[in-house]
DNA sequence: CGTACATTTGACCAAACGGTTAAAATAAAA
DNA sequence: TTTTATTTTAACCGTTTGGTCAAATGTACG
């Protein structure tokens, strides 16, 4: 994290805070002034409105997904050691922010025309190739038979969701089941890897 | 579904396709009230405040969830049969309620003090008899070494996460890629039952 | 120093919100 | 029908919210 002083940043980090955890409807403007300890008024002579703050921040966090993705994709390797990528990048990005899959996909749910062209413009980029190269692999025999796209879905379910539902998790699985959530997450790499591992043995 | 016409399920049919879909922070009494077709004075006359209401709703929503889960559970099978009823019981309750898992998770994250209590009540129960299953099926060679919690938790990630996700994959796959949502759910079905099969192969 | 410019603040505003109330409309009981 | 109880509504209330503005404070520069 670059660490800035300046009252923009210190906003966008308030803002961050703030709009990761509640959301554009429960987010509150004297909120994230008091987070960032500066006043109301002051919000609005950086960003204009409520909703420019929010898109600034929402653009960030689709950015962060992005990033994560064409990371781990675009290097020249295996389907397999890709996903491992995947799920190394990616837990490493949820770490810090574990509201970041929430957040997003709330806000699609909510406000689909503003995310859409941001995710088309971002995010696609090797997901074609990387599909490609499954068939490729299928065909060959490396990898067994399985629909490109599902591979891609399981994977990112396998990493995504248990970050995301942590909260209950932590509740249903009873008392002591479920490590502090930066242990959960230590678990979860190899437990990924070593299930899409099995799964697509031939 | 129970088709009822009285003035409180028309107000309860209404608040759970708001609250449902914009959360309790998003949600609009007079929102509630247009979409039920009443006034909104009549809202508080069934039920005395939003909290009230937006209670009643989340509870049937947790119900819904654990009711899915005791009943894949519960009958007498072995570990991977269980999943694929899990798979099949899941699939069927999300495919007319695709907010369900998001609407959860979220008032999950804004105030877990409220959900924790009916998750516990509710969900916990077969929880521990599977787990030790697994376990013991494991021992016996009937299918690969894993832990047991992770196992649940890959099964209801690769379940739920592309249900939540699905307006943004949709875009994210890119034109025609992915099918509307009914017949992507039809697909996933044998797709993630093969990929459980594949994974737990000894 | 003084002046021009940018930054920060407290006070304020209009709209939106959850909630209340008294009266109107409807149904049930006599 | 008349009376009583229930259901529904329009109008209203106090608070919260996003946003504005003029004044105050700080900063750079002649």
């Amino acid at each position: 994290m670059v660490k800035d002083t300046t009252t923009e940043s210190i906003i966008l980090e308030a803002a961050r805070t703030v709009f990761l955890k509640k959301g554009m409807a429960g987010a509150r403007m004297q909120e994230i002034a008091d987070e960032a300890g500066i006043n109301k008024a002051l919000l609005h002579y950086y960003y204009r409105s409520k909703e420019k703050l929010f898109d600034r921040i929402l653009e960030e966090a689709i950015g962060q997904i992005a990033d994560g993705l064409n990371k781990a994709l675009e290097e020249e390797q295996s389907v397999t050691l890709k996903l491992f990528a995947l799920v190394e990048v990616y837990l490493n990005v949820l770490r810090d922010n574990r509201y970041l899959p929430l957040f997003v996909l709330n806000e699609m749910n909510l406000n689909p025309e503003k995310i859409t062209a941001l995710i088309e413009r971002k995010i696609a980029k090797h997901i074609p190739g990387f599909l490609k190269q499954v068939r490729e692999e299928v065909e060959q025999g490396l990898i067994a038979p399985i629909h490109p796209m599902h591979l891609l879905l399981n994977a990112l379910s396998l990493i995504i969701f248990p970050v995301a539902a942590y909260p209950v998790l932590s509740k249903i699985g009873g008392a002591g089941e479920l490590p502090v959530f930066e242990a959960f997450l230590d678990e979860r790499k190899p437990g990924i890897k070593q299930f899409i591992t099995h799964a697509l043995r031939p």
